[in-house]
RNA sequence: GUGGGCGUAGUGUAGUUGGUUAACACGUCAGGUUGUGGCCCUGAAGAUCGCGGGUUCAAGUCCCGUCGCUCACCCCA
């Protein structure tokens, strides 16, 4: 029945049946950041507001609309964290960690809140692994990062998916090609969508990736940003380029490839499932070179990705991935009789010092309940305890599995069980 | 923010053109004689049919509102 109060609109419970694939997910994360030497960095939940405004920028949606916002009691303006980008950026110059080796490399798992309107694979609080390479300018470094993101979906088994690269030019050449592409779209604003009317002042970048029908042909006119690069970006992407080539990681250029963030510079990329749908980038990122000083901090080049889990373990179920086998209950003690309650706790506990899990049962319950318990929990053993047993300080083991038992001395369980 | 579909026990579903005690499966719990699981059999608990209003002699079944879920747009991971 639902209760009176239910989980907030768009946020989910993450049950025990769920948790192996969240484990599997960031376990595989974790490891691929140990092969890469990238450490794990912790923000706070909520920033002050003035953090995403700056970097994500005032006229983007998130900013606009989709900001968690809050006062607290001291009237600071704060926001709960809509990306993870800007506060590892805040870290890193609160922390000087422009005196470590360059550049930074930090990873980060946590929760996202958006106020969207929820969806499938969208959700007003969800789940990112994300990684960021600050302090190097080399597109290497750029490289480096698609590496890991393509690595982390290739180790958990995802197929099919498309890497979409492209570059978005920097403070001297972007300007230059939103100018034309203004005035591109001057003459024809009364053949494209309400949206991109707006956008044309707003957003003009976002013109290009409108799915809108009626915009498609000013679409496929439209000045190519790859066109109106300056020489240092143009180069910057070819060597992009170069490398994941390099590297075997398939790819298309798409000029039409753009993000919602203000902060992207140069290189940016997106990574698709096979599915095609509104929902479905599952991971993206980019270089932002100009962000870190936009909050203060000295002129410092930076590049990272964050993908989404829930979309991950939605693909991977999708594409019928297995999971690692989770690891079972090794014993169910069952008490067979009300006396033997105190030896079966002191067995179970020695069990588990000696690094096996272990369950009691209820010695209120019949030795049929008890069994049936220990088969739908799928433990390997059961261990019998009953007034028989304490005469002679043993137990009797049975291996679930085939039915085959035999009685052990009380202190023999463990190496009786152990595989 | 816009539009479409949906909302019945823990879960998944059935409920004929509105008419008496809301059904089934899985799950849970208890039994199937004397200390033993998985199959099978029996039984029990568990739903004021999301919530609020309205129409009607009568509504899970019709209407309105509301909340939630879901799909698409938008946006994004």
């Amino acid at each position: 029945m639902a209760p009176d109060i239910q989980a907030p609109r768009g946020t989910q419970d993450i049950l025990p049946d769920e948790q192996p694939w969240w484990d599997y997910v960031r376990d595989t994360a974790e490891k691929l950041c140990g092969e890469f030497r990238y450490t794990q960095i912790d923000t706070p939940m909520f920033e002050d507001v003035a953090l995403f405004k700056r970097t994500v920028g005032d006229t983007t949606d998130i900013v606009q609309k989709e900001m968690y916002v809050f006062q607290d009691r001291g009237d600071q303006e704060l926001a709960l964290r809509p990306e993870g980008t800007a506060p590892v950026c805040r870290a890193y110059i609160e922390h000087g960690m422009h005196n470590q080796p360059q550049p930074v490399r930090l990873f980060y798992i946590t929760p996202i809140f958006r106020y969207d309107r929820p969806q499938a694979g969208r959700y007003r609080q969800h789940h990112q692994f994300g990684i960021e390479a600050i302090g190097d300018a080399s597109p290497s470094v750029d490289t480096e990062t698609i590496e890991v993101l393509w690595r982390l979906y290739e180790n958990l088994g995802l197929t099919g998916l498309t890497l979409n690269l492209n570059s978005i030019g920097d403070a001297e050449c972007r300007p230059r090609y939103l100018e034309a592409l203004r005035a591109y779209y001057s003459d024809k604003l009364d053949r494209v969508c309400r949206d991109c009317q707006a956008r044309v002042e707003r957003n003009p970048l976002r013109l290009l990736d409108c799915k809108n029908a009626e915009c498609q042909d000013a679409v496929a006119g439209a000045p190519a940003l790859t066109d109106y690069l300056c020489e240092a970006c143009g180069d910057h992407f070819s060597q992009v380029r170069g490398y994941v080539e390099s590297l075997g990681i398939p790819h298309v250029v798409n000029p039409r490839l753009v993000r919602g963030l203000d902060y992207y510079t140069r290189t940016v990329y997106e990574v698709q499932p096979v599915e095609e749908g509104g929902q479905s980038t599952v991971g993206a990122g980019g270089r932002y070179d100009g962000l870190i000083e936009q909050i203060g901090g000295n002129p410092t080049p930076g590049v990272g990705f964050a993908t989404g889990i829930e979309r991950i373990i939605l693909n991977m179920k999708r594409q019928n991935v297995n999971l690692p086998d989770a690891a079972r209950l090794a014993v169910f003690v069952v008490c067979a009789s009300a006396a033997a309650r105190v030896f079966a706790f002191k067995l179970a506990s020695d069990l588990r010092r000696a690094g096996l899990s272990a369950v009691v049962g209820d010695s209120d319950r019949s030795l049929k309940a008890q069994m049936r318990h220990a088969g739908s929990l799928q433990a390997a053993y059961a261990a019998i305890i009953g007034d028989r047993e304490l005469e002679a300080n043993s137990v009797t083991l049975k291996r679930l599995a085939d039915g085959s038992q035999e009685t052990v001395p009380m202190g023999d369980v463990a190496s009786r069980v152990r595989p």
